[in-house]
DNA sequence: TAAAAAGTTTAGCCTTGGCTAAAATAAATA
DNA sequence: TATTTATTTTAGCCAAGGCTAAACTTTTTA
């Protein structure tokens, strides 16, 4: 069994790909110092997760990929499971699932899922990774990317970053809103967006984590 | 906040009490060796959580009992919560619970507990600790110490021995299940009950860890 | 009650996963 | 291109929790 570290080492990896990801950002996503992480990408290389050439970078070989995909996997699985049981913050939700994706066993995360229906999304819209670690192919675009004055529909939200998760929150933008992009700021990238007839003005640093699809999936 | 091997540690010593434990049997009862037991329970003396007497015994003082039953709380409000809405055996409720207990957090804590709507018994009939630690004052009496010719309510079984776990499901005895004792073996205490009809052969070891009650309260 | 057995603790070692300070390398700038 | 700056790694330290082997108590038994 792997450690609490050693799997949130490789999912933090998996995060911050799939480019090789430096010592110093690996190391800031996981609030140590970028010497505990060179020990730990070392002791993963020779473990063969991960494949790290001094002074460039890291990444995951196809085993870490794997292992990465189980927490992320299991993560998302709670994330909905507690949602749909108790009742909790968004933020709250994202919290509890980051501690208790460690301790979860196969055989509880199989009955969640099945439980679940074998969700592929996250409450977030977020994609579940299978068990073994099959991700549903998805046709989203980023919403920074997005054309102007078409019907939008959002796909996924960021889970991440607590400011982002309230901003979101207070302007009612959740996976399956409708919305509609008016201007793009030509110098920065900001969006005007027409949303529920309210028009609102998002963030180039929001619209880069927000996806969204053209056609109607639900 | 407590690392998972000291929560482990002061449930176990609790479960082991209220008399003074031996290391022996701790160690036993943790899976480690008798000197890491020792180390450990000094450690936990210097923290002012236990008091250890070398070469004599260990128990908890007010501070960690009040954290090893924190600890037993969070396990039992677990294994409720799991039973209730997914559906598992009772053994892999407990290795779960086992598991997921060292990852709540007060909040999750609470917004299981309301959910459940603050339960005082778990599936097994334990009794669920408050939060600050209160335990139901139960009126249970062993099995193995019961009268004969009399109803008899079950109101907590073992959760920890799966021999007995699976012994137990065999012959459907779980809480609030009615039988009547018939005959005490007065050399090894095995019984004699009459259990829905048939005629059940009950090991003294098994009705040392049934608890039952007189009075019919459900 | 003395010797043997059982139980406990101490001593010393190991791995994991942190840290800081110093050395090495790579990138940026003058 | 030479030098400053930023990034990364190495070296050496620490605490937690394990382990085994040896020493020390306590209990049992002859």
């Amino acid at each position: 069994m792997d450690s609490v570290a050693v799997e949130n080492y490789l999912k933090s990896i998996w995060e911050l790909g799939p480019d090789d990801v430096a010592t110093q950002d690996l190391a800031q996503h996981l609030n140590v110092a970028p010497a505990s992480a060179t020990k730990m990408l070392q002791r993963l290389t020779a473990r063969g997760l991960v494949s790290h050439i001094p002074y460039k970078g890291a990444s995951l070989t196809p085993e870490g990929q794997l292992k990465a995909l189980s927490v992320v996997r299991r993560h998302r699985l709670l994330e909905t499971f507690l949602a749909q049981t108790l009742n909790l913050g968004r933020e709250q939700l994202h919290d509890e699932a980051e501690r208790l994706e460690h301790a979860l066993s196969a055989d509880l995360e199989d009955a969640i899922a099945t439980y679940l229906g074998n969700p592929t999304k996250d409450p977030h819209g977020h994609p579940i990774p299978g068990p073994d670690g099959q991700l549903p192919t998805d046709t989203d675009l980023l919403l920074s990317e997005s054309p102007l004055n078409q019907r939008l529909i959002i796909s996924q939200v960021p889970d991440r970053n607590p400011e982002m998760l309230a901003w979101l929150e207070r302007n009612e933008i959740f996976p399956d809103t409708q919305l509609e992009l008016i201007s793009r700021d030509s110098f920065d990238g900001g969006l005007t967006a027409n949303l529920n007839g309210k028009t609102v003005q998002i963030a180039s640093s929001v619209a880069n984590e927000v996806h969204v699809s053209l056609e109607d999936d639900s």
